[in-house]
DNA sequence: TGCTTATTTAATAAACTTATTAAACTTTAT
DNA sequence: ATAAAGTTTAATAAGTTTATTAAATAAGCA
């Protein structure tokens, strides 16, 4: 009763057609003539289309949130931590570019999503835990002097809207400027180290 | 035969429920309900759906880069340069926060519309010759040692970035946390400052 | 006024969408 | 080998979508 072959490229096709058109603009037959099966096998394995997004988008998220489940590096500073995080970021979405912008754009234009997303907030109680440490480990090294006043919210943003806005720009730039896949890919690379230079001057407890 | 009312009602139907649901999630029949009028009424004025979608689409774009279109404000340094920029562009996109997803999205899932915009930019030499300055006077700036080094397109990616990914952010931190329309709103205020003051620490020459 | 043009509607064609059903085909397990 | 369970297909129902058409209504103006 594990999930056949079949289930798994269906799923597969799903997959690759919604990061590539979105969900609302893939239908059951699109993804059927992918996998080059019949359009009603797709209901068979998943029932409704429904579902299939679901999983996809809960998939998708879950993979994204669990970067963060990781524990804290030993023997870094909060800059080699910083630097650190900001390379999981990137090499994940690396492999899958268009991932983020599926699940922005689900969460913005459909609210039932974002009550899945507190679900899965909620339900991961090591999660927060881990925000919980973040924040108490920064506080005290702002209270020694080792990095200026931030708010942790704020840190995990910052790294974030760069990291997201990188990816969302890179396809744009490389059809503007009409340069290939591995310009863009160095494009990324590129914006991954202006990302790390500007956390670091963020983090450095210089006065302004 | 200037556009009629009606048109226009239909106009800026669609735009609200492009912005609302995406293009493909939105059916002529919705535009038609919104406005209360028939629904071949909208293929009377705009022929095809595909008409209005790239109307409303072409329509945010070019508001979006006019906004840089602007002369450099007189007597200030980069520092208030930068700000000044940060401000138009969360000011402007306060007032319609989705349409910088309705466009990513498109130019992400669409690839004729990456031709489009290759079209606005090459069609606007004033554009191009307001890059060049901006260009000229940060590659002063950096030889005087008032700026830290730093290539113009990054900067503006920087600030662009962290614009962008508030509005993005915005909405999911509001539903997350379970806050009103007034702290959302709050939210964005504060993330600019702090986009303000990453710009300006990244800016600053001093030594890391 | 009456003629012309513009706007609006109802009806509908043609294509496509999701989902179900019954029948055919394969596997598997005894 | 064969019965049971699982997989796949063709056919199709029911609904939606885009787009067109012809007829009805309203405006503009000579």
């Amino acid at each position: 009763m594990k999930t056949s072959k079949t289930e798994q490229e269906i799923l597969q096709a799903a997959t690759e057609l919604f990061l590539e058109k979105g969900f609302a603009a893939t239908s059951t037959t699109d993804i059927a003539n992918r996998v080059g099966c019949n359009q009603a096998l797709v209901h068979y394995y998943f029932r409704t289309k429904e579902n299939l997004v679901r999983q996809v988008f809960m998939t998708n998220l879950e993979q994204i949130l669990n970067l963060l489940d990781q524990p804290l590096p030993e023997g870094l500073d909060f800059f080699g931590i910083a630097d650190y995080y900001i390379d999981i970021y990137y090499n994940y979405i690396l492999g899958r570019p268009t991932a983020p912008l599926m699940i922005i754009n689900e969460l913005l234009t459909n609210p039932e999503r974002r009550e899945m997303v507190r679900e899965i907030f909620m339900k991961n109680l090591r999660r927060q835990l881990m925000y919980y440490n973040l924040d108490q480990a920064l506080k005290q090294a702002i209270e020694k002097g080792l990095i200026r006043q931030i708010e942790t919210l704020d840190l995990l943003i910052d790294i974030a809207s760069l990291t997201l806005a990188s990816f969302l720009i890179a396809p744009i730039y490389a059809d503007l400027l009409q340069r290939d896949a591995e310009a863009q890919k160095e494009f990324i690379i590129h914006r991954r180290e202006e990302t790390k230079l500007l956390i670091r001057l963020r983090l450095m407890p210089q006065k302004i």
